[in-house]
DNA sequence: ATCGTAGAGTGGTTGGACCACCTTGGGAGT
DNA sequence: ACTCCCAAGGTGGTCCAACCACTCTACGAT
């Protein structure tokens, strides 16, 4: 008796999803065709082609028509379907999730200042040079990117894959809408001049494993590229005292 | 020109998604069969079953072999496979979804206590009556149900869309869990008092629109939830000094 | 050296057949 | 009249072989 049964479609998803974790099919390299992959594992095409087709459908794989089956990197298929069905539902709700981005952020900062070690230190201080680099520069994709990597730093040196899994995949959502938003805007190089100034602080207090500083510092960030970036005003309607680190 | 081109799997799972929201097939009744849909649109049955497939993925349908395709109920479809994949990744890792757990509801109690209406009031104390109610009897999934349905009356209560969508599917992700972990043990009667009269102060402190309460008694509740049902030690550290309201 | 294009290879689609499974209803036995 | 069983029909699941639509590339004409 087989161990891999091998004919059923999540069988196939499964063994390709092991095969490409296990590095045998690298991150952008096209995977055999599906005729090949068929006859090797001795599946017809159309279960290989369905099992594909889920692994398409996690984001794991993209498919081009007269070209082939590729591999996404990791980043890609970390999430941003998890939001796509979301915003189709609520139409437009970018205070919605700026203020869970708040939440997330400021916590992250906290557990990132409490939990990093050796290594996230290194990781964050390159992400933040190159941040830097990239707003010395005036290529308006590259900041983007490095922005968005500095804050996967943090993401990562928290330590908790959940709050990684979030950040990352909502970052991906901001990122596009991002692109849209600031497509005719001029550089305001003093608006981004701050962005560093607050990039310095949030990452002096989480290697000073000041946790209280580092979600503030957060607050501080997220607050002022919501009101910067997209012009939304703040959603709490501010009923009560400021509570805790999140002020 | 058609507009609808009826014969790519994406513009039927989009016809077919859109059939569903209008109400042309209920939850949880059956759709006709491939075969049947397939003649009605001209479509190849093939093209059919891989949009039904999509739709599948996204959690929207279930197929049952020699049965049928079955609507789900929108709760079921709402998220519980964003933390699936993950949960496959990372074998365990119930103490970070607690993590997760705590921030989420903390900050859905304030924004719950700050933005709650006449109808959140009014649907929270029902859910907590009925968690009453179900705590003096004995059935401990009816227990379950009603607990996460309170919760989900706070998300609800927060009027933000992405707060009660990752609440919801969370509690699902976990009422799976519990199942298993509460399979065995006695019903302590004491834990669940106390379980109700956390609720009890929650349920005060939002509707007295007390956002600092609020976030403090569903910090406490979730505490005790972890430590008393899954007997997990806080993941914390605790290297700092506890933090505002989540202490 | 450059450009165009034919051909090979890839995913996408088709139709039909068959398999595995579930549901149902009517007939056999009580 | 009631119960039980199972055969038939319907459903999703699989397979095959061919063809379509698209992309890439290498070869040949210019």
């Amino acid at each position: 008796m087989e161990t891999h049964d091998a004919g059923r479609p999540d069988s196939i998803a499964r063994r390709l999803e092991r095969a490409i974790q296990k590095g045998q099919f690298a991150p952008g390299s096209r995977l055999p065709s599906e005729r090949d992959l068929a006859q090797r594992w001795q599946a017809s095409r159309s279960i290989v082609r369905e099992g594909i087709s889920m692994l398409v459908a996690k984001g794991l794989l993209s498919r081009r028509h007269g070209s082939g089956t590729y591999v996404n990197a990791p980043s890609d298929h970390f999430g941003a379907e998890v939001w796509a069905d979301m915003s189709r539902r609520y139409p437009d709700l970018p205070a919605d999730f700026f203020e869970f981005r708040h939440m997330l952020e400021c916590r992250a900062a906290e557990l990132a200042a409490e939990r990093h070690d050796a290594g996230d230190r290194k990781r964050l201080q390159a992400a933040q040079a190159a941040v830097d680099a990239a707003f010395r520069g005036g290529d308006r994709e590259l900041q983007m990117r490095t922005d968005i990597a500095f804050h996967h730093a943090i993401a990562e040196a928290t330590h908790n894959p959940v709050f990684a899994y979030l950040m990352i995949s909502l970052h991906k959502l901001l990122h596009d809408h991002m692109q849209l938003t600031l497509a005719g805007t001029t550089p305001r190089s003093e608006v981004f001049r701050h962005v560093v100034a607050q990039h310095r602080r949030l990452l002096d207090s989480i290697l000073a494993r000041d946790a209280v500083e580092a979600g503030r510092a957060a607050a501080a960030h997220i607050d002022f590229v919501r009101v910067r970036m997209n012009h939304l005003p703040p959603r709490r309607p501010m009923t009560a005292a400021p509570s805790g680190t999140r002020g």
